[in-house]
DNA sequence: CCTAAACGTGAACACTTGTTTACTTTCGAG
DNA sequence: CTCGAAAGTAAACAAGTGTTCACGTTTAGG
């Protein structure tokens, strides 16, 4: 069965969540498993190896998701009247999902905690925790706040996505998890408001132009 | 000369800082400064040792630090009319100082990003990490929100404090560091504005009532 | 039923880990 | 100059590392 194979890089996972990827032994993850080492170097070559596995895994799951969001975007772009309020919208709804996918979700939430503890190791664990969680994020929002129009959409969109990126770190250590999780929607929700409100003044400006 | 060992700690940190305490050896630590690793136990007695006075070394410079900032206050505090007004400013200012801290200082850099890669080992860390960086500075901002007044002081101090959290992270992998640190700026500048704005529509609210 | 592949075991591998020990060097105070 | 403590060295230590290998066990299909 191909189940212990995927049964290894989940554990795996949750250790090198915890403790970071040096820090767990092969020993480690098998005792986990109720195995021994020598078992496990009949599904993987390496160590390394199921570290990969895991980071292909996320790939892969990265580009499902994309195509999702991606997608369905055609039925919108007519109405240029209101193309900014639902595209705002989209966004908050959107990254109110992403909270819950990186907290919550079996396999975001420890990869999150897997990657802030390999970000400084190397370049490439740096280029996909920017890329996933921080400097990634806040581009992607940039690009679509500066493409609506908004002055200083790079200030905008660390306002926006910040509190998100906080409220994950707030979320690990929390007792009362769901109080963090409506928090951030809160947060969302309010700058949601702002944009939309200014955008309503800027547009009435131009207008008087 | 207790010379070599403030060297130790310093050269410890900044491995800790990049691989987490249990890929860092001893040899390691050893060999980064042109002694052997035997050398190093004349000066801790233990790897864990070294941890110990890094972090018993921003124990003690974060009381001092907390003095500094809370000694003055006794400035400020007549004067109910502009008090709220000098008290957001001094909240941005310092803010402003602590991203630099944060980012740039020799010893709080490192620190953080060791804490960072730390935070999910044990409870005590997690502790350090929210403290220092997470839930601590954004409950002192809701608790100084709270007491100005605002409505929501949760949701705007998450807006208020965020930013310059994430852009810690962005700092680090960006290549024009200098640039991240004014944008942390512009939002703690454009987020005072807005505080200072919206107070002063309550206060007018308020005279109307 | 037999076979062969897949899965798992446990011992061995060379190497690294943190720590200790016996021995040498350095060096400042009396 | 001398002596003794402080600082550093090199080797040894048991324990743990990732990895391999020869050997059982399970299991599904011809």
């Amino acid at each position: 069965m191909g189940q212990t194979k995927e049964k290894i890089w989940i554990t795996a996972l949750e250790l090198f969540a915890q403790n970071g990827y040096e820090a767990v032994s092969v020993s480690d993850i098998a005792g986990q498993l109720g195995i021994t080492k020598g078992a496990l170097y009949k599904h993987y070559t390496n160590k390394r190896a199921i570290f990969d596995c895991i980071i292909a895994r996320m790939e892969q799951q990265d580009a499902e998701r994309a195509g999702e969001f991606t997608l369905p975007e055609g039925t919108l772009a007519q109405m240029p009247e209101k193309y900014c309020h639902t595209s705002l919208e989209r966004l908050t709804a959107y990254s109110k999902e992403q909270f819950r996918y990186w907290t919550q979700d079996p396999f975001a939430a420890p990869f999150r905690r897997m990657l802030t503890l390999e970000q400084y190791r190397c370049d490439e664990m740096a280029r996909l925790y920017q890329q996933y969680l921080a400097a990634g994020p806040l581009g992607c929002v940039t690009d679509l706040l500066g493409s609506l129009g908004f002055d200083h959409p790079q200030q905008r969109a660390a306002v926006f996505y910040a509190p998100m990126f906080l409220l994950y770190s707030v979320y690990d250590g929390a007792e009362d998890k769901e109080a963090v999780a409506a928090l951030a929607d809160d947060c969302l929700e309010r700058e949601l408001q702002r944009l939309t409100g200014e955008q309503e003044i800027e547009r009435t400006n131009h207008k008087k132009a």
